[in-house]
DNA sequence: GTATCAACAGCCGAAAACGGCGAGTCCAGA
DNA sequence: TCTGGACTCGCCGTTTTCGGCTGTTGATAC
């Protein structure tokens, strides 16, 4: 799974005006609550927390329609299921070249497996930048799919996640669950 | 009676954050009033002053039970009766590599028995950390079976205790009652 | 427009503050 | 003379605080 480099041209252009022929929307219901999924032709574009998020960030030129929704739909239920491990769908995700850098490396992290700020810092060769790192997981507009919840303080303890630390915390509980082997080894 | 040192890997984790498969707590009746005991498979915890200490840090994950407390429950019951003068129960306490020195050389001081804080440091190998000392008895998550009643002053002087002075004045009034021979050569 | 600034889902090292001490001093009361 | 209380200072492990390093966005001031 790869996030779509060709999507940088759309970087220059302010999200709020950005005009693709067709955009899918719709809700799923899931264990953390009804989720808010977006896409167009070339993937993933959105997924939201609506509860969290009060701002409905639907726009008015977009369809409630599942045609390009169909894998990820499929693929979220098999995860929630406890199923699924590794995402394979379409990923459009719009964002700053160092956020990309950032999300790219976030689908790295192993599923049930956790690594700090800094750890990721470190990885995509920027050791000090641990905090925009977290601007950047803040910033991610694909949660679950793009796992920003395996990212944890050095200490621990989980310092924010965008809908709500208690989601954050089922996410990590539910990949411990249904991990291949329990990753014992941190305890 | 041994600190297991192989729990020295749960330093790396904040206290809070620990979650073990399962932990047991119980409150026992005792003449110095209530007490809060925590067990897990590895051993005894926590043991609390719930009246002192208005702050319960019972956990949400934690169940009211007293699988794991059997042992620790029947032991203070004789050790607040006098019948009992040496626990043998699993300990499980969490902290620094220092803090479980001192509390390993704390189950050393024979029941009736006290010495100072300076000796105790002396006797670990640091003559000048009595002040560290008293960090670490007032760190004592096991107050009454590890005995930091037992290490005063060098003036003679009980300076401190996490339930109350009076508490720390009563446990040494009662092992001096119940000593095996009186320890009169302090006198 | 453009510049500047603050605010963030962090982390690391250094420095300071904080105790369940103890040895030493000084001084008032027996 | 002795004893005990109040004070100072140095000691040590632990905890807290603080500054600086990042990329990005939104607010603010010209």
């Amino acid at each position: 799974m790869k996030i779509d480099q060709n999507l940088m041209p759309f970087d220059f252009v302010a999200a709020d005006d950005v005009r693709t022929a067709i955009m899918d929307y719709d809700y799923i219901d899931t264990p953390i609550g009804p989720l808010l999924l977006a896409a167009d032709e070339y993937g993933l574009r959105h997924i939201d927390f609506p509860g969290a998020d009060q701002s409905e960030r639907i726009q008015s030129h977009w369809r409630r329609d599942r045609r390009f929704l169909g894998a990820a739909i499929e693929q979220l239920d098999a995860y929630f299921a406890g199923r699924l491990h590794d995402f394979d769908v379409a990923l459009a995700a719009r964002g700053t070249g160092f956020r990309k850098t950032v999300w790219d490396e976030l689908v790295r992290i192993p599923y049930g497996e956790t690594i700090s700020y800094g750890e990721l810092a470190r990885r995509i060769g920027t050791p000090a930048a641990s905090r925009a790192v977290g601007g950047a997981n803040g910033a991610n507009p694909l949660p679950v799919i793009v796992p920003c919840h395996r990212v944890i303080g050095s200490s621990g303890k989980l310092t924010g996640f965008g809908g709500g630390l208690p989601i954050k915390q089922w996410l990590l509980d539910h990949e411990r669950r249904h991990a291949p082997q329990p990753a014992f080894a941190l305890r």
